[in-house]
DNA sequence: CCTCCATGGTTTGAAAATCCAACTGAGGTG
DNA sequence: CACCTCAGTTGGATTTTCAAACCATGGAGG
């Protein structure tokens, strides 16, 4: 098993939909933001106690998720105003990079931690697929 | 299907796995490096040339990525005394998360992308395996 | 020897992002 | 009316990023 590749030689960077992905989600907390949706906070508030980030950053980084199309605004009350941030089909998408995120820390860095990522429900395929551990193919 | 969780009220950042993670590969250009040793570029300017980081930048993360276990500086040459970049077993076994990041990638915003991650050969485990796949958490 | 080149960085100084604390504004609550 | 909540914004210091120039080691050609 050899996860090398013969070395390619570029003169610019490369185009890569990783490079495109992390241009969305790669700032400083936007992935915790995410993660907290999962958690089921939605709210300036509790994001911003449960993540850390400082509240300008935080109100920046909701800004630029929305735009991204991976939150949406969600009013939760006409009087006084107040909104509340969902995640979108594209954001909710997001949950195998979490999760392989999370997975990699527990082998490899937080071997104690209990606290885990929130776990949507089991749907085992009606067709049975069996998928590469590594990668997520499917296979036949 | 519901991603969500209850909210949990929080006085301090939640204790995460994926928080600790993005400590170690959060930064801009981390995951850029990780992902030219998986294209087979070990070598600074190769590196610097494929992912387009400032040539200081890049050397603090190099830096950061071998005291974090990542990477690990390898001599290739004496005369003159030169090193290159490999992966260590811990930085391999980020292939899920920039495999993950390219598949929503590659559903959500790159539609059109045809750059994709290099692939390990397929091991299909003795035990057959039934992956969700969602999260990659192994069924029975 | 001298010059030029490649590699793997470091240095310098300006620009941008982050951080923190304080403040604002819309609207309850007692 | 004073005080509280929520969802931010503002100002100013700090940190990080960036681009371009520079440096150090050594090889190759003349």
């Amino acid at each position: 098993m050899s996860p090398e590749t013969e070395p390619t030689a570029l003169a610019e960077p490369r185009p890569c939909a990783i490079a495109d992905a992390l241009e969305l989600i790669g700032e400083r907390w936007a992935l915790l933001v995410v993660r907290e949706m999962f958690w089921g906070n939605h709210r300036f508030s509790q994001i911003q106690r449960a993540t850390g980030a400082p509240r300008d950053i935080l109100s920046a980084r909701l800004r630029s998720l929305v735009e991204a199309g991976i939150l949406e605004k969600r009013p939760y009350s006409e009087r006084p105003p107040r909104d509340e941030y969902h995640l979108t089909r594209r954001g909710r998408a997001l949950s195998p990079v979490l999760m392989a995120i999370q997975e990699w820390s527990y082998a490899e860095i937080d071997d104690g931690c209990t606290h885990r990522f929130p776990h949507h429900d089991h749907q085992v395929d009606p067709v049975s697929t069996f998928t590469c551990r590594v990668c997520g193919e499917v296979l036949r």
